[in-house]
DNA sequence: CTGAAGTGATAAACCGGTATAGCTCCTGCA
DNA sequence: TGCAGGAGCTATACCGGTTTATCACTTCAG
């Protein structure tokens, strides 16, 4: 027999289907000398559930959503997300819930399918990344009531669920660890200003700089394309009196600063030390060797997971999980300034 | 009301569940006048589909899968997979059928997942990638009977569909492209020899080499990882007689052999020219930017998903076919040999 | 004028599970 | 001895669609 169903198992028991669903799910009504009967039998058979037949009963579909709002082009590149897509689907899989992945163009895109998934019932909550200032996802998502945390970004009061990375200390420790090895032009090459972990990032560096004594800490933004990373990094190294260290809000930003620097001549780290935030092979591939932030986006993601399972089980909790520090790697990119 | 079915709209229109469906579905079985009726009806109370009820009625899920049997770590910088995904999914949302993703450490991982999707009717059909020689995950999807579409590789006699390019002319193109500038020391930093592709490349190679005068033109093989690509540039650039051009076969590997090559002061493209197949941001980013083989991976998805929906639609169908032939990009790393 | 074929619709079965009401014993306690 | 209560199980409704059998009513050919 292809697909042996729940009946077929009943059938061969000599139990009612009902009895068949008890023992399987594991809840009582059926004595343990039967439920071992049954589920022998359904291994014999290699029954799984039909995934479709146990959606429509039981009103829940077992997968859960992310969608990436970033051209497929800027995707490829970054680590991030397979390292957290891996982390996700290894927090889901103990309870073998899938993970649907989507890429769209824009924010708008984005919400169009909350919308489609929540109606068709195609997933049973969502993961939310790069949360902007005043996130038009987040008031969607409570409106369609569909269970969702957000990744990397509070979720705020009464909003939705949220674990998250203390941009602000993993800020401070770069800057500070700058400012100790003697450097106090440090400019930041930030990534697009109205997410909220760029703008806790910038802030961060406002607030630091005179405490530590910088002259100068410009935050310069972009839309953390590897091609304004680099003409960034060009004007700044085009003025006057240039800073000596440079921190960029990723990985791709950083390596392409690097490539501007040795074009024009100024030597890593001898004349300018750089820094990465988020850290990946990329990273490691570079000629020196880029000094980087590295958090455990596949931990991340494993949290996240759980999180929204909680979430999920129970709507009305509201967690807001604080997970471990990022900490600094350092590599060849940075040293003292020269002068 | 919150979620309408179709029952909703049976009620509404005044008629039965069963011409509702008929008229939703266009086909035959209500009037033109009715049909209108009713789909003006569903728009206006924004029905849509309850996936889990459809896929139980029409036994298909509108879901395909895509398996990548490969470590998190080395996944996220190739941004093969990412543009590939984007084109899958390009293909598949004209008919709303959605993408199901995973990543698995290995190959029984990747069979155990077929077999799991298959037996829960996850999936409609999945897309294979990394074909090997002799693929046990062929043999499992026939016995599944699962529709699947190879992608960059020949499903083979009676066997999978595929959407392949051509890895020969490939090669071909790039000893050419090196012969023609004068380069006679060829190498050749080869993935693992078990997948298809790494395979016909080397073929191509060694049978090219006597026509093109070639003197020497080893293929090394390599588990596609930084490290390795780096360790076997070092042994070859360490040879008494180095070869004056190296092809890579992933630009990961490709930019690490960049970086040893600088690392022992062996100028590029003046001592050594560089060539890598699979084109990517990362190629572009490097100085001196890297020469490429480019293929249109995005293109490349997008027609394994109509396949896959032709095998789908028609499970005896066998296709087999060849995209456009990849073209090589020629940047800063290749130059004629200096001696 | 009659019978056959075609059109437009309905009612009901069905897909494969889950959830629930109810039935039959058996046990324990007054 | 009688009865409440629970354990163990069955029968059945239900989830929201699709599919099939059937039927009433036209229309058209013979």
């Amino acid at each position: 027999m292809a697909r042996p169903t729940i009946a077929d198992i009943a059938d061969r028991a000599g139990v009612s289907k009902g009895a068949v669903s008890f023992a399987l799910n594991g809840r009582p009504g059926v004595s343990d000398a039967t439920r071992a009967r049954i589920l022998e039998i359904a291994e014999q058979m290699s029954w799984r559930p039909h995934s479709a037949a146990r959606a429509l009963g039981a009103s829940r579909v077992d997968s859960v959503g992310l969608v990436i709002a970033r051209p497929a082009r800027t995707l490829g590149v970054e680590p991030f997300f397979a390292h957290l897509f891996s982390g996700l689907q290894s927090g889901l899989s103990a309870q073998s819930i899938s993970l649907q992945l989507l890429i769209v163009e824009d924010t708008v895109a984005e919400i169009e399918v909350y919308r489609r998934w929540s109606s068709e019932h195609r997933v049973d909550g969502v993961i939310l990344v790069d949360l902007t200032v005043r996130d038009p996802r987040v008031d969607a998502l409570k409106a369609l009531e569909l269970p969702a945390v957000v990744v990397g970004g509070r979720g705020g009061k009464d909003a939705l669920a949220s674990v998250w990375a203390d941009d602000r200390d993993a800020m401070l420790s770069i800057v500070e660890y700058l400012a100790a090895l003697g450097h106090r032009r440090i400019a930041h090459v930030a990534g697009t200003p109205n997410f909220q972990h760029t703008q806790r990032r910038i802030k961060a560096l406002r607030d630091a700089a005179p405490r530590l004594g910088l002259t100068d800490a410009p935050s310069l933004p972009t839309d953390f394309s590897d091609a304004e990373g680099a003409a960034t990094t060009r004007k700044l190294l085009s003025q006057s009196v240039r800073p000596t260290a440079i921190i960029y809000d990723s990985d791709v930003m950083a390596v392409a600063g690097l490539g501007v620097a040795m074009e024009m001549g100024v030597s890593v780290p001898g004349d300018l030390s750089i820094v990465a935030f988020d850290d990946s092979i990329l990273t490691q591939l570079m000629h020196p060797a880029l000094t980087a932030l590295s958090r455990d986006t596949f931990d991340f993601g494993r949290q996240a997971a759980e999180v929204l399972l909680e979430v999920i089980a129970d709507p009305s909790a509201v967690i807001n999980r604080r997970t471990a520090d990022p900490v600094l790697t350092v590599r060849e990119s940075t040293a003292p300034p020269s002068h």
